[in-house]
DNA sequence: CTAAATTGATAACAAATGTTATCGCTTTAG
DNA sequence: CTAAAGCGATAACATTTGTTATCAATTTAG
């Protein structure tokens, strides 16, 4: 697990070992719900191996509103920040191997870390990156349509395209399945 | 200006001084571009008064994404921060008075903020407040039908409702004109 | 004050999208 | 290995949504 965020960040070793402690192995099999809809969360999650989803109940259906894969940083963000029910249930959709730390241990060590400039600033790109994204999901809605939704998702997550079933990535889109496979058909023609 | 702000936050007198002396007072007529897609922005603006939109081009036709009213900072935040080219085009949609201030002068001033504890935290918590906007709003279009973000709106922003043309209100709720209409017309025999 | 522009409603028609059901083909569970 | 479940394609049909055009009412610019 961290051999990988040392690549990317400026965690320094003392650091490192901190966070490292608070953080356990577990694995689950696919369809294992880690969080479900309503509940607070207090955990977060790294994914190892395998891969989630996040998804919320419309009229009976199972909306999918985001996909995680290895090497990300997981939590029903909203809700582990701001302790408020969480909107989202998640899911893992192929057996997962993650490690996990309690929020009440992450916490104390997250706000000694924000004391120091680089890491806040770290922090805060970190999550003006998160507005960005989610700006570009909106904004795709408005500007996009649900064609160019798949072709972007095609271009730029080409690896959720190969390994997550195409009902999930419809919903994802904001389509229906059929329709989903509608388009597929008309893009494979021209 | 700043006597909002005082009520609202945590900021105290010595630093809302440095902060006005960088705001000069502006006004503009509707229609006013202030920023252009495309241009990086250098400048943030403060609403006194008036109304203001960001739009962007989709095949010719003027998709509107956010409004802004009075009382609120308004910038191309995604281009303010990391000084690309901005999405969007920010216009007045009504005769607007706003304070604003230079990029440059601002920045210096920010990073001296944010080593205090408080302020970092309430800033954090802008921000994240900014994600779960964008959250939700990526979420409405999974979870709603036109009609509900429609509802949505009067119930939680009836403010642009009464104010705003109702062709903007349709691009931004992600629907045509037309179709809006049809949906008040419904709305009223129910 | 007056002409021009903007706004919101509406109709008629076209296109996009959802729903339901069916059918092979994989994958999974036991 | 075998039965059950999951998956993706497809057809038929219903519904939603977009497009274009028109009109009356209101607002705006000069």
């Amino acid at each position: 697990m961290f051999e990988y965020i040392d690549r990317e960040s400026v965690l320094t070793k003392s650091f490192l070992e901190e966070y490292q402690s608070h953080f356990r192995i577990e694995s689950y099999p696919s369809k294992t719900v880690l969080l479900a809809q309503g509940q607070v969360a207090e955990k977060i999650f790294w994914i190892e191996s395998g891969c989630m989803r996040i998804w919320l109940n419309k009229d009976g259906q199972e909306v999918t509103f985001q996909f995680f894969l290895e090497n990300s940083l997981v939590a029903s963000i909203e809700s582990f920040w701001q302790s408020t029910p969480s909107l989202f249930t998640l899911e893992t959709i192929e057996p997962t191997t993650v490690w996990v730390a309690d929020k009440k241990d992450l916490k104390p060590l997250l706000d000694k870390t924000l004391q120091e400039e680089a890491y806040r600033n770290l922090f805060i790109d970190a999550i003006f990156q998160r507005t960005f994204d989610y700006m570009q999901r909106s904004l795709s809605f408005v500007q996009s349509t649900p064609e160019q939704r798949y072709l972007n998702l095609v271009e730029q997550r080409p690896e959720l395209i190969k390994r997550i079933a195409q009902h999930y990535i419809a919903s994802y889109i904001g389509i229906s399945k059929v329709h989903l496979s509608r388009i597929k058909k008309k893009l494979l023609k021209s």
